[in-house]
RNA sequence: UGGGGUGUGGUGUAACUGGCAACACAGCAGAUUCUGGAUCUGUUAUUCAAGGUUCGAUUCCUUGCACCCCAACCA
């Protein structure tokens, strides 16, 4: 891993969680043992959003030496899917952490059914036979109190009798539900009888056909951390108001061990970015973007595939902390993590994505000679490699202005410029196209300048990138911008699809020095003054920009003359 | 409408439980540079509001205000 941007000497960050989890220590609850877990529901793909909760749990177990594992919360059949479950293990391994083998909710079924009977025993729970819209009304609302169900005060026996024909099978959907007997009147609507168990009859991803009574979340899921023997059940701030009821159950409930304790912390937001299931599901269904990886995309398996390094996402997750404020933080402090990473590992290369030709004419004919670069001059490690340089190659059309603008010290008639590890050219003149359009820049050499530096020290005010025509390869390259151009999507009109950035993706055929032909599958390149770019996993020759370069240019370009 | 949570520069996060409001990103200025990158130096800017307690309040008290969450047989 790399180093911290934090001086390594300066304590972790304050963090309430790892607080909290001091100071029952320091009581000796739990023995002084640490476990955690990740809780995802098999129904889409980890976001970057998951990432920041896997980093707290499995990052709070380690700091105290204890464990996290990976459970999926699969308690509801009519969503849930296989696909999903391969992947997120794929994720979470992705990002460095070791899943170990996965747990499953689903695995808890009978214990939880047999405390459900528990607790019909005891008188806390009963059938109601009410429909959804009636239970509901019953419940009342804000400031407003419950009125209790007719079937609440329905006698053990048949409480017992009626939910075991309910696992039986013998009733449809819909037609019982077991509901927790707790408080119609509580301010918190959470413990307004809530539902246990609904009868549906559906497949299970991995339970198969064994049940037709499926638990619900709420129900589920602080048992099945007790009985997994997690200490601190880290969620995210919507559940706070589920913890009156997530400590309720297990006060009403013969435990193995120790009550786990909830502990909720605010989810990570981005700008720019949409991380809702269902609005990420919505650009894939109408066709915004091209997948699940489609690397516009805030998912894990986008950023692999652009190109993010995990360590970087780490420690962008360390460095944010954890706290109970929802906040959104900006993109551009990711991206600065990314930079960070890559600009460390990342090898160079030359690569033209607007070529227009630079013709040297002073240069002797069809002569072919190599130049020597740096892989990495942050890196010295990593090695030289020769370049093919001849008279004629291909330069950033950016980087030649007819009528320069004042501060701008590229190429212009009559400049001079360093090509980047070959020679000194000057400007002599250029052509246009039938549009006025620059197609060709004439120049020529200064032998002395052989490997980019004057012998009496002449200094140039810039270096630009260039690629012999005559070796060049062709590359596809894909050019990602904001897949939203507000802040926060749907902030103004409640439609993040309203902010959508319809031109978030654009493909150019560019022009690359032959080393780039060598690029492993998901590489990450620097190419040079532009940024970083990804090979992809799949398409030789294709290649997706991950991030680009601070352009210095931009601001200078901004400020008021 | 009742309950719960949260408010610190432009953004995000800290401040040893009352003692000079700090760090990072962004911005600006300069140095340096064979990437207008990176690096280095400097710099602008912050405690939701009003009262109170106190020698002293981001921290404690009171009253407001703003934002978020809760009335799925979703998680």
């Amino acid at each position: 891993m790399s180093e911290h941007p934090r001086a390594p000497d300066t304590p972790p960050a304050a963090n309430f969680v790892r607080e909290l989890v001091l100071a029952d220590r320091a009581k000796g609850d739990f023995g002084g043992r640490v476990q955690t877990r990740f809780p995802p529901e098999p129904n889409g793909y980890l976001h970057i959003g998951h990432a920041k909760a896997i980093c707290v749990d499995f990052g709070i177990a380690e700091e105290f030496g204890g464990i996290c594992k990976l459970r999926f919360d699969d308690t509801n059949p009519e969503t849930e899917e296989t696909e999903y479950v391969d992947a997120i293990v794929d994720d979470v391994r992705w990002l460095g952490f070791e899943p170990g083998e996965p747990l499953y909710a689903s695995d808890y079924f009978e214990q939880l059914y047999q405390w459900a009977e528990h607790l019909i025993a005891t008188g806390f729970a009963y059938v109601d036979d009410q429909d959804a819209e009636t239970i509901s009304a019953q419940r009342g609302g804000y400031g407003r109190p419950g009125v209790e169900s007719p079937f609440r005060s329905r006698d053990v026996e048949e409480n017992l009798d009626l939910f075991r024909r309910m696992r039986a099978g013998e009733f449809a959907d819909g037609a019982h539900v077991l509901r927790a007997k707790a408080d119609m009147q509580h301010d918190n609507m959470q413990l307004r009888d809530p539902i246990m168990y609904r009868i549906r009859h559906e497949h299970h991803h991995r339970a198969g056909d064994a049940w037709v009574l499926y638990p619900t979340y709420d129900w589920a899921h602080g048992q099945s951390d007790a009985i997994e023997g997690v200490t601190h059940s880290l969620c995210s701030l919507e559940f706070d108001s589920h913890r009156a009821l997530y400590d309720w159950y297990l006060e009403h409930l013969p435990l193995p061990g120790d009550q786990p304790r909830q502990i909720e912390f605010a989810r990570l937001e981005l700008t720019h970015t949409v991380t809702s299931k269902r609005k990420l599901r919505e650009l894939i269904d109408d066709g915004l973007v091209d997948g699940w990886d489609d690397p516009r995309l805030p998912t894990l398996r986008a950023l692999r595939r652009r190109g993010y390094p995990p360590s970087a996402i780490r420690e962008f997750c360390e460095f944010i902390g954890v706290g109970k404020t929802n906040s959104r933080h900006q993109i551009e402090l990711l991206e600065w993590f990314i930079r960070n990473q890559l600009n460390r590992t990342a090898p160079r290369r030359m690569t033209v994505l607007h070529p227009i030709k630079l013709v040297i004419t002073n240069w002797p004919d069809g002569r072919t000679e190599m130049m020597t670069l740096q892989n990495n001059p942050e890196d010295p490690a990593d090695g030289i490699r020769d370049v093919p340089f001849t008279g004629e190659l291909w330069i950033e059309a950016d980087d030649f202005m007819a009528e320069p603008s004042p501060k701008y010290y590229r190429l212009s008639p009559g400049s001079e410029v360093r090509l980047r590890g070959a020679f000194f050219v000057k400007c002599t003149g250029f052509e246009t196209d039938g549009q006025g359009r620059v197609a060709e820049v004439h120049c020529t050499y200064d032998p002395e300048t052989r490997g980019g530096n004057s012998s009496e020290g002449r200094k140039v005010k810039a270096t630009i990138h260039w690629v012999s025509t005559a070796h060049a390869i062709d590359v596809r390259v894909a050019l990602y911008d904001r897949l939203f151009t507000a802040d926060v999507p749907g902030e103004r009109t409640g439609e993040p699809l309203d902010d959508l950035n319809r031109n978030s993706k654009t493909v150019v055929d560019a022009k690359a020095e032959p080393a780039v032909a060598a690029a492993a599958p998901g590489q990450v390149l620097q190419f040079e003054r532009l940024g970083y770019f990804a090979a992809d996993g799949a398409e030789r020759s294709l290649f997706h920009r991950t991030v680009g370069l601070k352009v210095e240019w931009a601001n200078i370009q901004k400020r008021p003359k």
